[in-house]
DNA sequence: CGGAATTTTGATGTCATTCAATGTGTGTGG
DNA sequence: CCACACACATTGAATGACATCAAAATTCCG
């Protein structure tokens, strides 16, 4: 699952993806008109709660509304380092941040056992995401695997050296804001 | 005033720019460790307020709560557009963009006058805003003369041609989610 | 099994970067 | 009040990272 954008000439942008145990649409809540439309990249499965009964709990429970905005600052905060990652780190540094990314939010879901995760998740879908065209991205993963830092078969991902991967991607947690410590 | 993150490798890329009325951090509120530096771009004036207070206003009254939180995530819809208008949009799209946002900001603000602003913003700030060099900026910004769209002189910056500005950029004002629609 | 979606490959083109000067304005100290 | 920095803007030439185009190979899935 992730959130899109679309130019007006027709170019799509993912900003977000989603991992099992987000809550998508969290931001519409207090935003009456939405600026980007959800998506699944794969099959999915979604719960649904309405707006008004959100906010009558965050109404009644401050410590609650706390916790659910929180949540949306650290989406916030994934966007600001999305902006650096798109706007500042070449291609290569960018699929490794980008895949660092994924992994330790679905590490932290518990949904990865010795850093191979299911990842349902197309070239052209990281391309869009990472502003990039499918071609490169493919060639990008290509050099990723070549250097001994991933291994893909099918949907399956593999880091095979994490350490390096990290290295590669400039990658640091930190705005991930996890409360405890990813630790491989 | 912006946000700014660095890379491994030094360069600077700024999330975010702040306009007069904003308040930068109130992200940190829920979020203890800081992902990204403040810094101001020219002589600016601020007021501070304790993380506690805010908290313990925020627990008492769900409904001003509401309010910074929806701020918070305009901002998050902003950095959205951000992330768009860096992966999929060209250099010259891209800086009408940003310059539509803030003078629409500005305006909202009530400091605009016929579009014409006081951006005290370097090219260099423009740049690593819009993850551009500061070259191709000046490049940039002198076709945008060059058509026409745009006119400056020192600080001051004036939407010559707003609709040709509008639709070079590519700019929808919706994501800025204000309540009243902006009209020039 | 068959067709569509996805991945991969090669050749070529281009937008934007980098490097290296030069020009211009502005504030500071003598 | 001028000279001198220093920050900022501008210019040109060469390079490079990534895009685009087009086709082939592979995988997926009903």
């Amino acid at each position: 699952m992730g959130s899109t954008k679309l130019t007006g000439d027709g170019k799509r942008q993912i900003t977000s993806f989603f991992v099992p145990g987000d809550i998508p649409d969290l931001h519409g809540m207090h935003l009456s008109v939405l600026d980007c439309t959800f998506s699944s990249l794969a099959r999915a499965s979604l719960g649904f709660m309405r707006h008004d009964a959100m906010r009558a709990i965050c109404d009644r429970h401050a410590s609650i509304a706390a916790i659910f905005w929180r949540s949306t600052l650290i989406d916030a905060a994934i966007y600001r380092e999305w902006v650096t990652n798109v706007g500042r780190r070449d291609a290569y540094t960018r699929m490794a941040h980008i895949l660092c990314e994924l992994i330790v939010r679905l590490h932290s879901m518990g949904i990865i056992k010795d850093h191979v995760a299911n990842l349902p998740v197309t070239q052209a879908a990281l391309a869009d995401a990472l502003g990039l065209s499918t071609v490169h991205v493919n060639r990008v993963l290509q050099e990723l695997r070549r250097n001994g830092l991933i291994f893909t078969e099918g949907t399956r991902f593999h880091a095979v050296d994490w350490a390096g991967l990290v290295r590669a991607g400039d990658f640091d947690a930190t705005y991930l804001h996890q409360r405890t410590a990813t630790t491989f």
